[in-house]
Parts: structure tokens; sequence; C-alpha cells
DNA sequence: TATATAATTTAGGTAAGCCTAAAATAATTT
DNA sequence: AAATTATTTTAGGCTTACCTAAATTATATA
């Protein structure tokens, strides 16, 4: 059994792996907020137990054990955020930071029943897809918002899970996974965007787009 | 915000205090599964806290400060218990092991929400009462099974929930909180009670009866 | 009362997981 | 190529919470 500092670490390479490329020692300190020197003593450790790649300068990589314990740790956060949401009505701005701290205690049983009344679910309620108990991800396919021209419409997939006021906006907006919207304008000079919702208005700006993905992009 | 250890070391306090008078360190070692020596570590950091009273061999006492801690910790654990016996379906040998993990991490707000889904209880699976939000402990009456007498009937207010077996044997008899039955003989000698429970006769033994405790004795 | 036994405490040690400060190495600029 | 800057690693420390072994203190027995 790990720590469960060493499941973070696991984790937070499997993101950053994800994202860009190379995961420095610098850049996966500052992600978990941590020194770099508590890094390099992490992921000497990790890579004693076989679960990471690591040559000094050179960036981390998951083996293949470690990206099954990575994938695992995540599948248990996301199925905890879905169901903190829906059985338990918390908002889905306040999810993340709850399963955060539960994904690492609660038993395969009990996340084998959450998954079941779940109804075995493929995303959690910001859109990032569940592993499947072996470890696969479902595909999915979006765009960031910000590539979205004049006139189109399109669905939200998946918004950024990890800032709280950034999600409490999006709600304000009804701009949750599965919500359709149409561009009605796209300001010139990385201008904000004027987008239509059921029928409402409303101005996102670039910084927030950024943060929101989405699928189904249609011409009208 | 204390740590898991010694947020157990209070439960366990209270708990001792509850049965027996007197919690000396070895009582407290052997129970939390430590060494003496690390109860008497722990119990100098508690009194720095002002949270336990303690003079050298005269045995550790609650502060109406550790008391209170005590008993929200008790009420976490209780209420999920509950939570996941009635929403996750998980048996009820197996719901104080996960509930030993979460209590220690979920929130208030989670631990509001639970209450609300389930009532607002003043009970776990075990028959244990539930703290309620100010620290208040349900009154509860009860005797031990091993003082009925022959042709009693009563009804099953509340079991030891720390050994699993035990309950999966219980559970084998229905014998859950709330379950009635009769008295049909009292073995002499110390010996075995054979009851009826709903029309079906079960032999439990002395041993098994002490970790049975009954309300609503009548003769009949 | 003296002695044996049991309980408790002190002293010193371990493993995680973080920290800071300094040294080593690599990358970038002049 | 040399010097500056940035990144990474080493070295040494701290806290929590456990451990063992030895010393203390209390209790029970002869």
């Amino acid at each position: 059994m790990l720590t469960q500092a060493a499941e973070d670490y696991l984790k937070s390479i499997y993101k950053l792996q994800e994202k860009g490329g190379k995961v420095s020692t610098g850049i996966l300190a500052e992600y978990l907020d941590v020194k770099p020197a508590s890094a390099t003593g992490m992921i000497k450790k990790l890579k004693s137990m076989n679960l990471v790649s690591h040559e000094r300068y050179q960036g981390v990589t998951l083996t293949d054990a470690g990206k099954v314990i990575a994938l695992e740790v995540i599948r248990h956060h996301r199925l905890l955020e879905l169901y903190l949401f829906k059985a338990l009505g918390i908002p889905w701005d306040g999810v993340h930071e709850e399963a955060e701290k539960l994904e690492h205690v609660i038993s395969e049983d009990v996340e084998a029943r959450m998954d079941e009344f779940l109804g075995y679910p493929t995303a959690d309620p910001h859109g990032s897809p569940i592993p499947d108990k072996n470890g696969v991800v479902p595909e999915t396919v979006s765009m960031p918002m910000t590539s979205l021209q004049n006139g189109q419409s399109c669905v939200v997939a998946e918004v950024s899970d990890s800032d709280s006021a950034l999600l409490r906006h999006l709600g304000s907006f009804n701009l949750y996974p599965g919500t359709a919207f149409q561009v009605i304008e796209v300001a010139p000079f990385e201008g904000p965007f004027t987008i239509d919702i059921a029928g409402q208005q409303a101005v996102i700006g670039r910084e927030v787009a950024k943060n929101i993905f989405v699928s189904n992009v249609q011409e009208t």
C-alpha cells in the first residue's frame, strides 16, 4: 500500500504528462505546491519502487505499474466527485476539495457501489472522463472554446475543475457539461465571447473561455 | 486541526471512560493496539493542548474541550456507518472499518447532508447512539442479554460493533437492533440461551450474548 | 518490612514527508 | 568560450507517531 503523498505524486505526474510532454522536477513541485527538493526525494522513492522512470535533469515518466496506480486514484477522485454531486447534492465547485481527501481512503467495495449507484458513468461533474475498473479512459473529443468562430453552436464538454471561484462563475451562466450554446460574437483582438445560452446572452472573457472545452461544433 | 492519531486517542478515551471509570495508560494502549510508551507520548501532547487531564499513574480524563472533539469524531463515525449501510448497502459487518478511515476526512458539510438524507437519525446500524450536532448523546436504556430470564421477551437495542465475524454471526439469526425475540430457555451453570426469533429457534452462547444489549424486557 | 511483580515513564531510535541552504549541473546570453 | 542564470540535487533539520529497552514508581505478596 502506497502513502497518500506517493499517490498524489503519481496522479500529478499522470496529469502533467497528459498536457505537456516532459514533467520536470520543478514543474511537478510547483503543481503540488512543494519545494523542488521535496519532489526530488519522492521521485527517488517512486523510482526505487519502479513506479516512475527518471534520469537526472531529464524529467519523470510513469512506468506501466505507476500508470495503473495513477489511473486508480483518478478513478476514485472522479467517481467521488460525481457521487458527492448527485447523491449528496454538494455544489460542483465544492466536490473537488472533498474528493481530494476521500480518494485515498475509500475501499474498492465502496467505489464499486458508488459506480453501480451512478449507473457506471463515464464523466465527472466537470466533464472529465472517468477511467473504468481496468484503467481504460473513455475517449473524449473536444476543442478549446477559444477556437470558436462567430455563429458556431456547440455543447460544453469539459471545464477545468481546480478553481472553485471559476466554477461558481460558470454555474451562474448554466455552463455545465452538456449545456448547448451559440457564439453571437467574438470580439476582435483576443476579446471576450458573447454567447447565447438557451435564449440568455452572456459575455465570457478570454481567460475564462480558456478553461472551457466544447464538442459538437456546428455552423448555424 | 488535530491529527488523525490524536482524534483516535480522544475517541478511545471517551469510550473507555464510558465503560469502566479510570482510563490507565496501559488500558488505552491495549485498546489502540500500540505500546504503553506510545500512549504516554500522545497523552503528554493532548495534555499540553488541554484536551485531557493526567497525573502520572492516575489515568487520563477528557477535559470539556477534549470531550467536545471526542463526540464530534464519534458522531462522524456513527453517521458514516449508517450512511454506508443505508445509502450504499454495505453490510453491517463492514461499515465499522470503512467509517474508521472516513471519519477523519469528511467535512461538516458532507456530514450535514448525510444527516439530512438519513432523516436525523439517533442510532447507527449497531444501535449505538449518534450524538447530535451539539454533542448531545441520545439517552438509551438497555441491559445485557445475559441478565435475561426464561420466558422474557425483549428487543435488541445494541450490539458491539468491532468484531465483524460476530456481526455476521448475529446477522445470520437476524439479530439486528429492533429485532424482537423471546427467551425459551437459559441453560444452567452459565450456559447458552435458546431463543425464539419470529418463530425461528436459535441457540446463542454466553460469550456471544455478552455483546448483545436489549430493551423492552417483558414477562410473557 | 522487604521483595517480587506490574504499570508507567524516560531515553533514544525509525520512517515519512516536508523544509532551507548550499553545491552541482545544464542552459542561455554576451 | 566565458559568464550569467535557472534548474536540480545533496546535505542537514524538523515534526508526527510509532517503536524498543531501561529506569522509575506503585502495588501485591511473603
